[in-house]
RNA sequence: GCCGAGGUGGCGAAAUUGGCAGACGCACUAGACUUAGGAUCUAGCGUCGAAAGACGUGCGAGUUCGAGUCUCGCCCUCGGCACCA
């Protein structure tokens, strides 16, 4: 050990000794328990970012922590190298995207190698490779099997800034999830995989992972399915010789011929007797079939509304409602009201049926459609009232100033009159289902995961295209469907495969005639749905995955990763698992008991207002002025001008973001971990100071400095050779047994020993609770109490450099999971070998309660409320000991001498309250 | 607009869940050592005040011996969704 604390050195000798002893690779082992720690995998972009280290940082945390408490970690990574950014290389600079793939996974393995992250490196898996997609591929066949995989014709997004289509999840909010631009529509065939079919399941299994997932992803992830429970019915067209089978486009609709109708969805059949009119998307079947009826006007107003639909959305212009009058009329089949039929421009073709009943009087919407157009606004649901002010009749009657969308009691509704809302919905659903004009329904926000792409880079669909026997799924001995070398890349919305006849030049696997394979490939969320099983058995060449291996380590037992992937991967992935499920692959829903989602990590750039140039804050690139406290007054460039700050996303755009390498380099990678994993809450966001990190490196050097000057005297007693965990028996023994000491250095040690002990706990509770800052904090009060012992090893009791020996073995110990290379290093210095933590049979040390309380604790004691004294007592002292000493004492006097004393409370070991009156 | 999370020193944050507000770190101030310091060590660091002390967790009320924490009403910030019938 040298008495210089180099990172560089200790780092790399580490690396090598844990990658040739296999130290982080796990296998099955039933007499073990078992935890699967896992991270979400990164895309090969060639360049880690500070946010990969703070994600990579948080989970070899716990890796580390449950190794030391004794648990068979898996802790593996991989790589979703399947995607755009490769492809996009190949348009831009002719390279092949498997090579620029492979190239940034071998640099970005090595920054992940340099940070010292404790994985399974054999257990590695990459997207792009055959052996991985291969069963991309089978699972996509067994979906067709199970009827989950389909194709259809229809508008999906797309994005035309990447040439390229996008699910729901992916264009949420109307923006395209990689490149930010708006998302405009598009007809195309498309695969779809059936998540709808799992709709219920996805929210009911829910309840199975509440307690271990942040409430706003559970939250965002119903919100996105978004079941809605309610009812269809069936609106007569009135004086129309058109017969259907069906309202168009709904396939549930009851068999046989009736005359048109319009069939609408409502969660509140409720408000059906408030019905002015029916609202119908611009594209509705409805519509079509009467438009050759339609005046000019009419239609060019449909034909605009249509138009505004299909362009990006802009919130701006979206709120304003506009319609306009079809002149069909439909026939309430309550009250047998006939009412006019509108187009609207806020009901989608998408949701439910693509019509709505409009009831102005109860929805918001339709309120400011029916006042936006003078149609007539009706109170059918009157606030529940109580019984005196039952009997006044003007509220029936009063005009609607807005909608009142609560519940409440049938009002102008016939024969409903006096029914609460939600013995109307019940029983009116009931009646519309028995006289045929209406069912009870669920709808979905839900919408089946188109994964189609237009790409060259992407597990090849295993379909083919025969003339005489159709759409043939490859067979499973033929996976995989492998991908040609290369193929003209254009970037140009046809996938780069469909010119490449080795590739769609084949056999149908039925009549063994020629015939034409899929050139779409599988969006790369497909990749990412289900890696992690993988990992469990990376080079089975027959199956995924070995389901005994699966049995053993699924589910995962803590993932982490950005919330970012709230929706679309985690929804993706939930939905895979029930499948596997289904297929007898695993025997579990739900396939992560517990999710955190860490913040954001962001830079802060300063930046000159005139120019919009933007300066990276620390390395000497800016004056900063502050005032004698330590505020900023002024952050100057370095020619002069005023800057203004802005703290952003980490990008390259931006010149905000920060090299890991760079950080290694200069500071070490345990510095790096230590400072993102102290500097905020995990689920904060961290605003990148490099300040902060030499506050890391401070910290590990004091640490390295103290073990420095103690290592001679801490390997004094034979007894201790043997490890750490045995220096801790022999130093417990040795104290436990001794009287209290009370004088003198024996002080000393007892105080050290019981902040050991306390810190012991507590970095233990916080780990356990996913808390990284405090835990860094516990450690380093302890690192101060250890430096405040203020005895030099020379002159030290025997007692003294016991509790010295074992604060420091449990600093070093604690420190594995945020520090490992100098953990490990120290660790080595002190049981005099270099064998390493998990090899010597570290373990997180034990707490003894005992050891962690004081002999005497101070208890503060208020007066009316306010702190006055302090007193000090023996620890679980009685209450009435404790109220005499409050009472007794001097500054307390001060305050209740000549008063009435009216209460005291005491609370044991916390406080005394004295309250006095005059 | 709706939903969710949150507002604590100059900054990042703690606070045993109703019990000494500001632990720990950064920044800052003073001093020591030093040829030097962007190293290290010592001390200080919520506001006002010379001190005693008073005030202090977005604002206003309330419950309580006691409120950052609980209740009610406002204000603000950040995220998500955005006509979902």
């Amino acid at each position: 050990m040298d008495e210089k604390y180099f990172a560089k050195k200790i780092e790399s000798k580490w690396q090598k000794k844990w990658a040739a002893d296999g130290t982080f690779e796990a296998e099955v082992d039933d007499a073990k328990p078992k935890f699967y720690q896992l991270e979400m995998l990164p895309y090969p972009s060639g360049n880690l970012h500070m946010g990969h280290v703070r994600n990579y940082s948080v989970g070899d945390a716990v890796a580390w922590y449950k190794r030391l408490k004794g648990f068979n970690v898996l802790h593996p990574i991989g790589w979703d190298s399947f995607g755009q950014p490769a492809e996009d290389a190949a348009i831009k600079r002719g390279v092949n995207p498997r090579e620029w793939t492979e190239d940034n996974i071998r640099s970005m393995r090595g920054q992940l190698e340099r940070l010292g992250l404790s994985y399974d490196w054999r257990r590695q898996m990459a997207a792009h490779r055959p052996e991985y997609y291969k069963f991309d591929q089978w699972f996509f066949l067994k979906m067709h099997e199970m009827g989950l995989a389909y194709k259809k014709k229809t508008q999906v997004n797309w994005c035309e800034t990447d040439q390229a289509t996008l699910s729901n999840e992916q264009a949420s909010g109307g923006i395209c999830w990689r490149c930010g631009n708006p998302v405009t529509k598009k007809d195309l065939e498309q695969w779809f995989l059936k998540t709808t079919a799992y709709a219920d399941r996805l929210l009911d299994d829910a309840s199975e992972i509440e307690a271990g997932w942040p409430a706003s992803v559970m939250k965002r992830q119903r919100d996105w399915i978004g079941r809605s429970t309610g009812a269809f019915v069936d609106f007569t067209i009135a004086e129309s010789d058109v017969h259907t089978t069906d309202s168009g486009d709904n396939d549930d609709s009851p068999s046989g011929r009736k005359p048109e109708f319009v069939r609408v969805f409502t969660t509140r059949i409720d408000t059906i007797y408030g019905v002015n009119a029916i609202v119908v998307a611009a594209e509705h079947p409805l519509v079509m079939r009467h438009i050759s009826l339609m005046p000019e006007d009419v239609l060019a107003k449909i034909q605009q509304i249509r138009a505004e639909q299909m362009n990006p959305t802009d919130h701006e212009t979206e709120a304003i409602k506009d319609g306009i009058d079809t002149g069909l009329r439909a026939i309430n089949p309550f009250s047998g009201d006939d009412v006019p039929v509108w187009v609207g421009n806020y009901v989608m073709m998408n949701y439910g049926t693509g019509a709505v009943m409009s009831v102005p009087g109860h929805d918001e919407r339709d309120f400011e459609f029916a006042r936006k157009f003078g149609l007539p606004i009706e109170r059918v649901i009157q606030p529940r009232i109580d019984a005196e002010q039952r009997g006044s009749e003007g509220e029936e009657n009063s005009a609607l100033e807005s909608a009142f969308t609560e519940y409440g009691v049938l009002v102008n509704s016939g024969e409903w009159n006096g029914k609460t809302s939600d013995d109307a919905k019940r029983e009116m659903t009931e009646f519309a289902a028995n006289h045929g004009f209406g069912e009870a329904a669920t709808t979905y926000r839900l919408r089946d995961w188109g994964i189609s792409r237009q790409r060259f880079w992407g597990s090849p669909i295993p379909i083919i295209y025969c003339d005489t026997c159709g759409t043939v799924p490859e067979k499973y001995e033929n996976l995989p469907v492998e991908l040609p070398d290369t193929a003209p890349f254009t970037g140009t919305g046809e996938s780069p495969l469909a010119k490449v006849p080795e590739f769609y030049e084949t056999k149908c696997p039925n009549c063994n005639e020629p015939a034409r394979r899929e050139t779409d490939t599988m969006d790369t969320f497909v990749d990412s749905s289900w890696y992690y099983f993988r990992y469990l058995d990376p080079n089975n060449t027959e199956v995924p995955f070995d389901t005994e291996k699966a049995a053993y380590w699924t589910p995962v037992d803590q993932y982490i990763g950005g919330d970012d992937h709230a929706v679309m991967h985690l929804i993706y992935t939930r939905f895979w698992t029930k499948v596997m499920k289904d297929l007898g692959l695993v025997d579990f829903d739900e396939p992560v008991k517990r999710l955190l989602t860490q913040g954001m990590v962001v830079g802060e750039t300063f930046f000159d207002d005139s120019t919009g140039k933007r300066i990276y804050y620390p390395p000497s690139n800016v004056t900063v002025e502050r005032d004698p406290k330590g505020k900023v007054v002024s952050v100057r460039s370095n020619d002069g001008k005023e800057l203004k700050n802005a703290i952003e996303r980490m990008s390259k755009s931006k010149g905000n973001g920060v090299d890991p390498d760079e950080m290694i380099d200069i500071y070490g990678a345990d510095a790096a971990r230590l400072f993102v994993l102290f500097a905020a809450p995990v689920d904060n966001e961290l605003v990148w100071h490099e300040a902060g990190i030499e506050g890391a490196v401070r910290f590990l050097q004091r640490v390295w400095r103290f073990v420095w000057k103690w290592q001679n005297v801490s390997s004094v007693p034979p007894a201790v050779a043997g490890g750490v965990v045995a220096a801790m028996d022999v130093v417990r023994s040795e104290t436990r047994d001794a009287p209290p000491a009370t004088a003198g250095g024996t002080e000393r040690a007892r105080t050290l020993r019981m902040k050991t002990h306390q810190t012991i706990k507590r970095v233990d509770d916080n780990l356990g609770a996913l808390q990284f800052n405090t835990p860094v904090a516990a450690l380093m009060e302890l690192s101060n109490a250890i430096y405040d012992i203020k005895v030099e090893p020379a002159d030290a009791s025997p007692d003294e450099i016991a509790a010295v020996r074992e604060a420091v073995s449990a600093l070093v110990l604690m420190l594995t999971p945020f520090a490992p290379h100098t953990a490990e290093e120290l660790y080595a210095n002190i049981v005099g070998n270099d064998n390493g933590i998990l090899a010597n049979g570290g373990r997180f040390p034990e707490y003894i309660e005992e050891l962690s309380k004081a002999s005497e604790i101070e208890i503060p004691v208020q007066v009316n409320g306010k702190l006055r004294s302090r007193i000090f007592a023996a620890p679980d002292a009685d209450e009435d000991a404790l109220q005499t000493m409050a009472l007794a004492d001097e500054k307390v006097r001060e305050y209740t001498d000549g008063k009435e004393i009216v209460k005291v409370v005491v609370v044991p070991n916390r406080l005394v309250s004295v309250v006095v009156k005059g």
